[in-house]
DNA sequence: AACTCGTCCAACCGCGATTAG
DNA sequence: GCTAATCGCGGTTGGACGAGT
């Protein structure tokens, strides 16, 4: 469609955020809440795409952030998710209360892989370094791609499904004990068997409505309401 | 003190999916 | 059903900063 990127608007500030642009956003999804990005800028006052703002206000500015370095247990916790669903950072953002997608796929890429390295383990297989890659080995960890998400919802795995349904605001940290090794890998056998064998979709496979509705539970955005909403 | 190099992370970018008209 | 607008995701970039020389 050759559409042109909002980043490239004239008149349109780019760059670190300066705190009178943070207040002014805050300020703005404080009365009014949060969504509409495209708007947004423009009622805020504010010289930025509506990309970025959104991006300002999820990676930054929600007040429901944990920030601080990450404890050992979310280590355990990424890796044991990235190890079934890959880089689908905003589903493991999902189990991850206070910690956003593009914060822990910055973790991953300077921290996680070194230490999975260190050890001789594949970042992205999750075996051994140098271990042939073998389709039928249940505890052969992927990186779903995006066709294959919904089979998390597969009523064959309702394990997953469920493991994945809980909104961010009522679930908890996932405790890395409850994700023992035999857990896990009958995670993986599970997915293995939920998972179409081709690309083209299964024919039970939720529809596009119920993959939204997947995304929109799992990465737990709803709209806050200004009481939420506290200027820092 | 000045320079280089490596690391970290906020922000940019492109694209697919979804929604609205 | 089609098209354009919008949203959200994942990959990548680049600037700030600290360590080393």
């Amino acid at each position: 469609m050759g559409r042109s990127s909002c980043y490239e608007k004239a008149r349109t500030n780019k760059g670190t955020w300066t705190k009178e642009e943070d207040h002014r956003l805050v300020t703005h999804i404080r009365l009014h809440g949060e969504g509409g990005w495209r708007s947004l800028p423009k009622a805020a006052g504010l010289l930025r795409c509506g990309k970025s703002c959104r991006l300002r206000w999820i990676n930054y500015l929600r007040p429901d952030l944990k920030r601080g370095s990450f404890t050992e247990e979310e280590d355990e916790l990424i890796i044991k998710l990235h190890s079934v669903v890959g880089n689908k950072w905003s589903l493991i953002a999902g189990r991850l209360p206070g910690r956003t997608d593009n914060e822990i796929k910055n973790y991953w890429n300077t921290h996680i892989k070194r230490k999975l390295l260190s050890k001789g383990i594949d970042p992205q297989s999750h075996r051994p370094l140098g271990q042939p890659y073998n389709s039928n080995n249940i505890a052969v960890s992927r990186s779903l791609p995006d066709h294959e998400i919904p089979a998390l919802q597969n009523p064959r795995t309702p394990e997953i499904a469920d493991f994945f349904r809980h909104d961010r605001s009522e679930s908890s940290p996932i405790e890395p004990a409850a994700l023992d090794a035999e857990e896990h890998a009958e995670l993986n056998l599970n997915l293995c068997m939920s998972l179409p064998s081709t690309s083209a979709p299964a024919a039970n496979s939720p529809s596009s409505a119920d993959r939204t509705a997947v995304s929109n539970s799992t990465s737990g955005r709803g709209l806050l309401t200004p009481e939420m909403v506290e200027w820092r």
